[in-house]
DNA sequence: ATTATTTTGCAACAATGTTGCATTTATGTA
DNA sequence: TACATAAATGCAACATTGTTGCAAAATAAT
């Protein structure tokens, strides 16, 4: 098991299930972002359909994961660098989506960069959703 | 009716029917995005949920009007600028989405910033999308 | 005006997401 | 460790969203 799992949960005052490790531990171990189905997928009907919606649910309100805009209509899920506290208005993202194997990266080392908005917009939060080919299908 | 309706619907070889007039008119209206429960709504049951799915296919592989990236699982809708030949890879853009009402805004005229990305990565499109209060809701 | 083509509406289905409640599991405390 | 309390799970039922096939209707072409 990861080591940061129980660290992780504890933090965040989450008690200890069996669900809530095995899907923590997926996005520990393949860093790219997961949608619903592939949970559902890899744990093999372990969990039942609604603890997974509801195990996703709980970590995005503790700001341990967080969903990545996707122009289609495919929620997608990935790891916060640290857990953003309180879940809100956690830093800016640059996530990246393969047009060939779609997968989704979630590129925290590159800067967002700064977008200027007519007045009287108030940006709170800046989503760069870059597509292409990724590193693996080229 | 709007000048531009026909004019577009011949432009990209579409008979003239009834529902996409209605729809494209709704869309050269309010400049806005529309999601489909939008269209559905305002349209008051006049035309089959179905008819409103494929006119909508129909017009973003036209490159009539494009999809927007949200984070939440809503796809919403918006007119390209100039009707992009062939649908795909039309002009990048920066969208607005407002956290009080919703409505969702296709800045145009911003211009999308260039992103960085680690060796290996090719790009062929970048979203932008801003989140926070608009002009309205201040 | 008539034929050929396209689009629509209906029905049925599939996928995705939500809610209430009893049962099970985890936590806190003696 | 055993027990009481609190939380999470699984099930069933439901709601919403999106898709497909096909006959009927509307549009376009001749």
């Amino acid at each position: 098991m990861h080591p940061r799992i129980l660290d992780t949960l504890k933090r965040n005052q989450l008690s200890i299930t069996d669900s809530r490790k095995k899907i923590l531990e997926m996005f520990l171990q393949r860093k790219g972002a997961l949608a619903h189905a592939d949970i559902e997928q890899q744990s093999g009907e372990e969990f039942d359909r609604v603890t997974i919606y509801r195990t996703l649910q709980t970590f995005v309100e503790k700001g341990i994961i967080h969903t990545i805009p996707s122009a289609d209509n495919s929620v997608r899920y990935a790891l916060c660098k640290d857990d953003c506290s309180e879940g809100h208005h956690h830093d800016n993202h640059v996530h990246f989506m393969c047009d060939q194997c779609g997968t989704t990266y979630c590129l925290d080392h590159v800067t967002v960069p700064s977008v200027a908005l007519p007045v009287g917009f108030l940006v709170s939060q800046v989503d760069v959703v870059v597509s292409g080919t990724c590193l693996k299908c080229q």
